[in-house]
RNA sequence: GUGGGUGUAGCUCAGUUGGCAGAGCGCUGGAUUGUGGUUCCAGUGGUCGAGGGUUCGAGCCCCUCCACCCACCCCA
């Protein structure tokens, strides 16, 4: 048998009326945020995300999926959509566009990594870019607006996390504070740290052992690291979060794997998700545009929800889907009737009612159906029916029955469909 | 890339000491030729993940491989 590929997989019903509906909200908040949509390829040239996410990312180094075009150039399916963004924003100069650019973006991203739960090999990100300004007012409408959003899908019991990484002025006078500290105590640390003491000395901050903790909580704190500017910007964003009433939890040790990380990172993270918690993760990157090549700068703060996660933690946390219903079931009893009321059918669908025409000429099956697909009615046409002109318009919650003529049909049964 | 767990019907799962391959749900038909749900009856359903080995005999024991899941690394 031939299967999806290992990572990927298939979003059936009834599970992707919940993917629409996050999809349908997600557009409606953006909407009220002045947030348009761009769409970007799914490949661009390798140096994009190379240059973009950071040559030493682990998604660089591991987890691209790159080949090569007939013509010899170096082609990667997207591994996040934020370099491509402002690939897009310098390619079309919309730095001349007035004010904030604000841009959302829906679709399938791909990495190759192990698959586990809430993680695939293409997974798909909803998210944001808000371009042209390093102001810290930025920060906390982005942040709210991804909060938003969760909260408009459905997703409730969610914690904002949040931090600062510094700049290139503060950032690395922390990083030789924090691997001088690991020198002497890393050795007290599980095997993992003492490897991430050497290669990667931030992850150290990240790590889940309880036992390391008494440890960690002795390393120095990025946030004691900051440049003035950086420390101010910082201050900012939570009086700004405070205004709107957004909780949140400072975590100095909340560290992020995309290079372009710039002040401003954080996390939201929901209980329902397994080991990976995080259902939407953002941060500034003031950098981004001039690694990339543009002449003028474009800071910028952006944020992604994973969707298959949202889409899990609602799953997990609401209870189960509510089956699109059949507002009306068309039961033709024979060639005559159905002839006779095809065209019927597409007109009431026209008018916005979700109609199902039997292809079945047994009353008993075509009823059985009816049932199965949640029909609010179900509409009888024999050879009784043809000759009286009026149909047979059954209530399948009640089972009352009673003649219709088909030009009333519409109003009958919109009268007590919830739509329509 | 590493570790652990699980593979039996479309789905959820039983399967005893190695002795005829099972249940529930679903699906199809009938009881009811034009009336669904409830009920009753019948039917449909299988490379027991794959290959090899031990044995008179393997879903069960042994070996190899594969897939999926969970976790590590890292991220959404």
């Amino acid at each position: 048998m031939i299967r999806s590929v290992k990572g990927t997989r298939d979003i059936l019903p009834p599970s992707s009326a919940i993917w629409n509906h996050v999809e349908e909200q997600a557009r409606r908040v953006f909407r009220a945020y002045n947030y348009q949509e761009i769409r970007t390829p799914i490949f661009e040239e390798t140096l994009v995300f190379a240059r973009g996410v950071g040559e030493d990312t682990d998604i660089v180094t591991k987890e691209m999926y790159t080949f090569q075009d007939r013509d010899g150039a170096s082609l990667t399916l997207r591994p996040e959509c934020t370099a491509s963004v402002i690939r897009a924003y310098i390619e079309h100069r919309l730095d001349q566009q007035p004010g904030l650019v604000k841009l959302y973006y829906m679709g399938p991203m791909f990495r190759r990594e192990r698959p586990q739960k809430g993680r695939y090999r293409q997974f798909y990100q909803i998210g944001a870019e808000a371009i042209g300004s390093e102001s810290p007012a930025v920060d906390a409408e982005v942040i709210e607006l991804t909060a938003e959003i969760l909260c408009a899908a459905g997703l409730a019991n969610f914690e904002l996390l949040l931090n600062s990484v510094g700049c290139p002025a503060c950032r690395p006078q922390f990083t030789s504070a924090l691997r001088d500290a690991l020198q002497d105590v890393s050795k007290r640390l599980c095997s993992d740290c003492r490897r991430r003491a050497q290669t990667n000395p931030l992850r150290v901050l990240d790590c889940k052992v309880e036992a390391d903790q008494p440890v960690i909580e002795t390393l120095p704190s990025i946030l004691d690291y900051l440049c003035e500017a950086c420390r101010i910007h910082f201050l900012k964003v939570q009086e700004y979060l405070r205004d709107r009433a957004i909780p949140f939890q400072i975590r100095p040790r909340l560290v992020r794997g995309l290079d372009y990380y710039r002040r401003t990172t954080f996390e939201i993270v929901h209980g329902a998700l397994g080991a990976q918690n995080a259902v939407a993760g953002g941060g500034r990157y003031d950098g981004l545009a001039e690694t990339l090549g543009s002449k003028v700068p474009a800071p910028g703060i952006g944020f992604s929800i994973g969707e298959d996660r949202l889409v899990l933690a609602l799953e997990e946390t609401q209870s189960g889907g509510h089956a699109p219903a059949v507002d009306l079931f068309i039961a033709p009893l024979g060639e005559a009737a159905f002839r006779q009321v095809a065209p019927l059918a597409r007109t009431l669908r026209r008018r916005g009612l979700v109609v199902e025409l039997a292809p079945e000429a047994r009353l008993k099956r075509a009823l059985e159906l009816a049932h199965k697909f949640g029909a609010r009615y179900a509409l009888i046409v024999g050879d009784e029916e043809l000759a009286a002109g009026r149909y047979a318009l059954r209530d399948m919650g009640s089972g009352q029955q009673r003649p219709v003529a088909p030009e009333e049909l519409y109003e009958s049964v919109k009268a007590n469909v919830p739509h329509a």
